[in-house]
DNA sequence: GAAGTGACAAACTGCGTTATTCGTCACCGG
DNA sequence: CCGGTGACGAATAACGCAGTTTGTCACTTC
């Protein structure tokens, strides 16, 4: 149900899926695009960080956008993680939904404010249809539908409509908050208020 | 509240502001740039198809891309006045909200499919912040704030929470189905069923 | 056979130059 | 003063070329 980043199948692999080269390579690389940016690192400085040749990268990733998704792929698995861990921890299961908005939003901002190269190389993946990006929105569908799931059990959400349109109705509300695009732009008019109202309504939409 | 789009005033705007020259440069530029978008019509060219010179242009416009504002404003002018209409119904709040989540998406699509290079030129305005496109987003919540007044009046809707917070919140659940970029994204997966789901969810957030 | 490399062709980037296009201004005619 | 223009400098886009970078492959070493 989530793998841990590294585990997962990219487009664009080679050679050993288990190795620990492999892992070596995206921590570089991710040092290096967070720093320069993708366009302004070469998979030769890659290589000689690690002490390593460019030839010896491409036993492992067919092509530096490859590694660029794997890249992707470690950061939004660590979201993914974050997610999962508030997802089970032990509160009632809207508390828990709520607190999803706040988590979600707040990885956004960081990424934003912290690592803007990153969040381009993000939205660059994006348009491109990068299995990682994939990969993370039908994370956020999973854990939507399992946190309804939650509440059903627990008595806390109705229970007739259909468990997966809604669980896709709630994942729909999260993308004000967790898109890079809508984030850039709707991040001077205080996005955690904004989040906390969906929040509320949506919550009451759920519940019994 | 609801301006018809010739009459707002829009960054780069010069000379006489009812003009009906300026509707005839709106109308030609739009026809030009649906069919060959922005970067490949000039100004020479619209000129040409009034039988003017370029340099008459620019007493209406002060460059090139308010020229492309004013078009912006025009197609989305469009779109506003739809909302409006179907607002201003006579039907349940609720049913109006509904309907409201199935214009958007369907005038969305519309331009998605037929328009393509005015739909891109929406996304360029959108990462360049244009006045045209906040005026949009306004809009869209003006109508989410009057649709949420509307229901509280004919009792339809809670009346305890804040209006503001609320409308806010209604317009935030718009995004996936009005925003150019998010549709790109999830245009393949239903978008008419999601937009059902997230309007049922919605009403019954707000429900009494 | 796992770990690793140098040498090389193809693809891509950056850049300086040239050709268009943008946008201004002084000016014409009614 | 309104409707309109040609001629011109400044800004941009297109283009071709040199230098980098990507990605392959045959080969080495342990």
């Amino acid at each position: 149900m989530d793998l841990s980043p590294e585990q997962q199948d990219l487009p664009g692999q080679r050679g050993p899926h288990h190795h620990e080269m492999r892992e070596r390579i995206v921590r570089a690389a991710e040092a290096r695009f967070r720093h320069f940016g993708y366009g302004k690192t070469t998979v030769s400085e890659i290589a000689a960080d690690l002490g390593v040749s460019s030839a010896y990268i491409y036993k492992f990733f067919g092509s530096k956008i490859a590694i660029c998704e794997a890249v992707c792929a470690s950061l939004l698995g660590r979201i993914d993680e974050a997610l999962w861990a508030e997802a089970r921890s032990p509160r009632t299961a809207a508390e828990r939904l709520r607190r999803t908005y706040r988590l979600l939003l707040e990885h956004s901002l960081a990424m934003f404010f912290n690592d803007r190269r990153l969040h381009d190389m993000v939205i660059t993946g994006l348009d491109q249809r990068w299995a990682s990006i994939s990969r993370h929105v039908e994370v956020m569908e999973e854990v939507a539908r399992f946190l309804v799931q939650e509440g059903r059990a627990s008595g806390e959400f109705e229970r007739k409509s259909p468990l997966d349109e809604v669980a896709k109705a709630v994942a729909s509300t999260f993308s004000p908050f967790c898109h890079p695009v809508l984030l850039e732009h709707g991040i001077d008019d205080d996005p955690g208020a904004k989040a906390e109202a969906v929040a509320t309504i949506v919550l009451r939409g759920l519940s019994a």
